[in-house]
DNA sequence: ACCTGCGAATTGTCAGGACATATAGTCGAC
DNA sequence: GTCGACTATATGTCCTGACAATTCGCAGGT
């Protein structure tokens, strides 16, 4: 038995039909949750779907559902004629769109917050097209810079289309952009960055406190909502040597 | 009428039922190209689920099961009691994990590769870690300076399992390392990344035709197949005048 | 003019069944 | 002993039907 089948009894699955959670996502959570605590091994196979449904009273494609879900996560492979198994080693999930005052909060980095710039000013060619407005036509313009524990971290330059948010430079300098979006009812859906590295400027060196020539990390992003209009456009430089991106990259077929 | 419902008889719709395609995705893509083409207008409403079931002879699920996927691609947005629209802006699909190689050939850039080490070599502990392989273990070892337009323009260094592949100094050289493993029967699944930036060493200068302390982009990925295990570890540095990455974020609720 | 409650429209969730198809193991023929 | 065909098994696809939850427009009252 190299491939051993799954006891989900032990697994201590079930759903609760009074709770408004969809069962599909019930089961999910659950079956996501055995897996993080290794109750179901990398590689084991699960139990197949039409038993697994009979165990559980529910109807194979409520099962179906939840497993796919894991699927797309990453969690599972499904065969045909085989089953559906655990994968062998922990894909963590893709890294949530994050703003870098919540990644240096979670990280317990004490970050900080100084704004240089905060006005409005007519688009140019390129950050209107970004932002998919006119050219020439009002935008914010938002130049931070941001520290962590008490040193300089990355040279923030953000543009917004007007109207969108109220940037308060009190609340700029005490909370990250990303949350006052959220906060204001904006559901972010996704984002396009691109990511290359180059020299620091004169400028730029001293306002991050390195020599000029020094290797910078750059990253040019533009946010889209759920309704997919552009609601950012940042161009940030940070400091290589405290800084780097993680994430991960999906096969979409 | 500020939101027009799209005229779906006049999108050419229908399915095929004698193609061994799965009817969601023919419907899926036809769609998507729909979209692309500007024939379904960015903000225009998708007829009612089961007036489109109904006109394609297809069932509520099937045309569920279409739309769902163009829902997960971030092209259209569900909302409840009022209909499934497309999104505003082009949001273009995620990247695939792509090799450098496949890159540089796609845009007419005459890739070219030079190999500098193919060798067996034990793992170290952090390469051990990151394949999931016994430290000390065998482990194979290429390394190669990869060209566009007869110009050097990064400096690969990649790690993989024994017995994976057979990796031919010669095939090295005259194609990528994904399509060696593609053609192997390895179907990649997922890559984890860190991206950053340092000054290049004066070795990396010579081989990359660059000063000493020149900026350099620097990448380190572990690439899975759809089994979940780790396939490759890679450590690559790339001339930062001449390479960038584009990529998409996704926010996974 | 504004607020409130009701109802129509639409997607979200779930059930149960049917058949197709890929996989792996077994059994038989050679 | 080896190779091939058959069969059991599991997922892939698709159908019909039902009810719940949310949103938005509209009528009515304040």
């Amino acid at each position: 038995m190299p491939k051993p089948t799954a006891d989900s009894a032990a697994l201590g699955l079930g759903v609760d039909r009074t709770s408004p959670v969809p069962l599909y996502y019930q089961l999910a959570r659950q079956l996501e949750t055995a897996i993080e605590q290794g109750l179901l091994a990398p590689g084991s196979l699960l139990g197949n779907e039409l038993e697994l449904a009979a165990r559980l009273g529910l109807s194979r494609p409520t099962v179906r559902q939840a497993i796919q879900s894991l699927v797309d996560k990453g969690l599972m492979v499904r065969r045909r004629g085989v089953g559906t198994q655990v994968v062998h080693s922990r894909i963590k999930r893709p890294l949530e769109l994050s703003s870098l005052y919540d990644d240096l909060e979670a990280a317990g980095r004490r970050p900080a917050t100084r704004v240089l710039r905060n006005t409005v000013e007519p688009a140019t060619a390129d950050i209107a097209a970004a932002l998919g407005v006119a050219e020439g036509s009002d935008v914010h313009l938002v130049e931070r810079l941001r520290y962590a524990y008490d040193e300089p971290m990355a040279l923030l330059c953000n543009h917004l289309p007007p109207q969108l948010l109220d940037l308060g430079t009190e609340r700029l300098e005490s909370t990250g952009l990303y949350r006052m979006m959220r906060s204001a009812g904006i559901t972010l859906h996704s984002a396009r960055q691109t990511v290359g590295a180059r020299a620091a400027t004169v400028e730029e060196g001293e306002l991050l406190d390195e020599a000029a020539g020094a290797p910078l990390l750059t990253m040019e992003r533009t946010t889209f909502d759920d309704g997919g209009r552009a609601v950012e456009y940042g161009s940030h430089v940070y400091r290589a040597a405290r800084y780097a991106f993680e994430f991960q990259l999906l096969v979409r077929p």
